[in-house]
This record gives structure tokens, C-alpha cells and sequence, in this order.
DNA sequence: AGCCAGGACTGAG
DNA sequence: CTCAGTCATGGC
């Protein structure tokens, strides 16, 4: 198999930003005019082409439902009719509930969460139905404004192709990867999963990776060898 | 025609 | 705790 993996230090995670940054520019994440729109995208999105939430927001605003409480008053059929093309959507209408309930429950989480702990606030996001690790890191950091380094399929795919953390490596450890040696600071966490999130989408697809054009090549050490799981 | 997309829950071993 | 199965539409 690979090599030892060898974890990335302060450094290289800064480099890797500044190439990132370089190539794409500032992503100008979450796209979504308010952060209860962020909210509902953060479920939406799970396992889904952003392409496809885009029309489920479309849709949830064309009828007026973008707010805690028509969505609460609506029946769960068509709450799941409306976010129909994001996939999973009785699914997702379920979890969707929980989560508006919980946000409507706290009145405004921008404002009442403010004084509460990340560490403490994270844990009872993560007791909500449907909200994993990376959508509760999503909604402290894209909703919230708070510093959560958000992990996602392309931010494993990337780095253990590059060698810097194991194939099978829990979300936690890629998370403190990233904590351990960044300063807390929600904008650059914010900036730095967005472009993870346009180098995963443009260069490192799952089946046809286009190293020779990635904005990476030559950080680190690219593994790549033949018989490598290609999953993540 | 497949293959995959900005995951999380569930039950089984 | 690890792991497969499940959920489903739309774009390429």
C-alpha cells in the first residue's frame, strides 16, 4: 500500500491555502441570503449536488416557505414535495423538521447562541435528527459564524490522495488536523473549506481525478498508485 | 446508460 | 466501534 502518512504541518496547510486561494479566489461562502436559508441548505446538501438544493430552495421560496414557521405549519407531505429535487426528500423533510424545530425553539440562534461555548453548542446541535459532524460544523460555521473547521468527502478524498492522513481516517482526526494547527479564526475555516470544496468539485473527482492541472501538484507527495481505494 | 453528488441513521457483527 | 444497506433526484 501507500507510504506512512505523513500528516501535514502549519505550513503546508498554509500553502496548500495560499494556492487554493490564488487559483479560485475568495468562494464568498455559504451561498444563501440569510443564515435560516444556510440552515435548511446545511441538510439539503447532505449527499446531494448543490445544483439540486438550489432548486429545492427555489422552490421552498417560490411558495413562501422559507421561514420557521411556515415550514413548522406545514404538513411533512409537503414540506417533502417542495425539496423534492434535493433528493432524499422524506427523508430530508424529516430532518429538515428537527432542525426548524430546534432553530425555532432557540428564537434566532444568531442572537441566542452568541455567549454559549463552540464545544458546548456543538454537542447540542449533534443531539438534532439528520445533523451529523460535518452538518453541525456547517451550521456553527456558515450559519453561526463560529470557528468549526467543516471536513467533507472531497477534504478526505484530497488528503489521503496526498498522503497526508489515511484512507481511513475518522472525521475527528482530519478535523484536528486542521485545529491543532490553525488559529481559530471562522473566516479563514470558512474560506478554507470552500476552496477544499472547488478544488474537490474541479480537480479531484472520485473516478477521473485531473492531477496534472490540480492547483496541488508538487505539495506533497501525490499517491496515487494503482490498487489505491479510490473511495474518498 | 451508468456514475456520482458539499451525509446521517439504522441494525448487525 | 466498524460496516453495509438505506434514502432518491438531476446533471454529465
Amino acid at each position: 500500500m501507500g507510504a506512512a502518512k505523513t500528516p501535514p504541518s502549519r505550513r503546508t496547510l498554509l500553502t496548500i491555502y495560499r494556492r487554493l486561494l490564488d487559483r479560485f479566489g475568495p468562494r464568498g461562502w455559504w451561498p444563501a441570503d440569510t443564515p435560516f436559508e444556510v440552515a435548511v441548505g446545511a441538510v439539503l446538501t447532505q449527499s446531494t449536488a448543490w445544483a439540486n438544493v438550489e432548486q429545492a430552495i427555489a422552490a421552498l421560496k417560490r411558495a413562501r416557505a422559507l421561514s420557521p414557521r411556515r415550514l413548522l405549519g406545514a404538513p411533512i407531505r409537503q414540506v417533502a414535495r417542495w425539496i423534492r429535487p434535493a433528493g432524499y426528500f422524506n427523508l430530508k423533510a424529516r430532518r429538515l423538521r428537527a432542525l426548524v424545530a430546534w432553530w425555532a425553539r432557540r428564537g434566532d440562534p444568531v442572537i441566542t447562541t452568541r455567549r454559549q461555548p463552540v464545544a458546548a453548542l456543538r454537542r447540542e446541535l449533534l443531539m438534532i435528527y439528520g445533523v451529523g459532524p460535518e452538518t453541525a460544523d456547517s451550521l456553527l460555521l456558515y450559519a453561526l459564524g463560529r470557528p468549526a473547521f467543516v471536513v467533507d468527502a472531497y477534504t478526505k478524498r484530497i488528503f489521503a490522495r496526498h498522503g497526508w492522513a489515511p484512507w481511513g481516517a475518522s472525521y475527528e482526526e482530519l478535523q484536528g488536523m486542521f485545529t491543532r494547527r490553525l488559529p481559530p479564526r471562522a473566516a479563514q475555516y470558512n474560506e478554507y473549506h470552500a476552496l477544499l470544496v472547488e478544488l474537490g468539485k474541479t480537480f479531484c473527482a472520485k473516478r477521473r481525478p485531473r492531477c496534472h492541472a490540480c492547483p496541488l501538484r508538487g505539495v506533497g507527495a501525490v499517491r496515487l498508485e494503482a490498487g489505491a481505494r479510490m473511495v474518498y
